[in-house]
DNA sequence: TAAGACTTTCCTGGTT
DNA sequence: TAACCAGGAAAGTCTT
């Protein structure tokens, strides 16, 4: 299942959406079903809160129409809770199954967020680069995963957010994530926090004097302010 | 192929 | 004592 999630292809990808039930779909379906969705009608996707996007299948079957409306607002949301019906009745198939299935998936559901290659078309070019990881550099990696703190598992937590100031609260966890990029299942926390000391001589990070596991984004560092990212509804 | 950027690995020594 | 921090040195990887 490991490999496979992270090898899977876009049109794999299509095909097992397409196939299974909602309820089994992975953040990365939930967002190429809304970019599919969004092909289809004149909605402008950069108007789009894609932070409320964050979804994977359970909780996308979870929304009432209200919800959908309240979410993507009313000239998609009705759209959108019109095609999850049609797709949950076509594909209509015992639920024990997909739970199962779902489980699975949700065990890898972070990694499958920061580690999956981003889909490139043009209408969901904004989706990607707000739910995808943009750069391989590590301190994108440590960004990335801060952006969505409720996705984190508790690895990293903002300690002041318009300073940029955060924290490492599983730092092995993180290094092993970072390794795992990487192709190195060696990496440790020890390895992982030299090379972000490198990062203060080019002020993409500040050092946090006195403070353990303790970092703070510098003036070189981008895509981490509030303000930065794309625009709420 | 070379050069440079970036990261990894190992290390010593200091701090919490 | 363990975990972490600081930073030098050298080597590895990747991109251009």
């Amino acid at each position: 299942v490991h490999n496979n999630m992270f090898t899977q292809s876009k049109a794999d990808s299509h095909r097992f959406r397409s196939q299974a039930s909602p309820l089994c779909w992975t953040l990365e379906n939930v967002l190429e079903w809304i970019s599919d969705n969004i092909e289809g009608t004149n909605f402008d996707a950069r108007s789009l809160n894609l932070a409320y996007c964050a979804l994977d299948g359970p909780s996308l079957c979870k929304m009432s129409q209200n919800d959908m409306i309240g979410v993507f607002g009313p000239q998609l949301g009705p759209h959108l809770h019109q095609s999850l019906l049609k797709h949950k009745a076509k594909t209509n198939a015992p639920e024990t199954i997909h739970r199962k299935h779902t489980d699975i998936l949700s065990t890898y559901y972070f990694a499958v967020l920061t580690l999956t290659t981003p889909f490139r078309r043009p209408t969901d070019l904004v989706i990607a680069d707000i739910l995808a990881p943009r750069g391989t550099h590590l301190w994108e990696f440590i960004r990335d995963i801060l952006i969505y703190p409720e996705k984190n598992h508790g690895l990293l937590k903002w300690e002041d957010r318009r300073e940029g100031v955060f924290k490492f609260l599983k730092s092995e966890a993180v290094a092993q994530m970072w390794g795992q990029k990487k192709k190195n299942s060696s990496m440790t926390y020890e390895k992982l926090s030299r090379a972000m000391r490198y990062y203060y001589k080019r002020d993409i990070l500040e050092r946090v004097d006195g403070r353990r596991l303790v970092y703070k984004f510098g003036k070189n560092a981008s895509g981490w302010k509030l303000n930065e990212l794309p625009s709420v509804m």
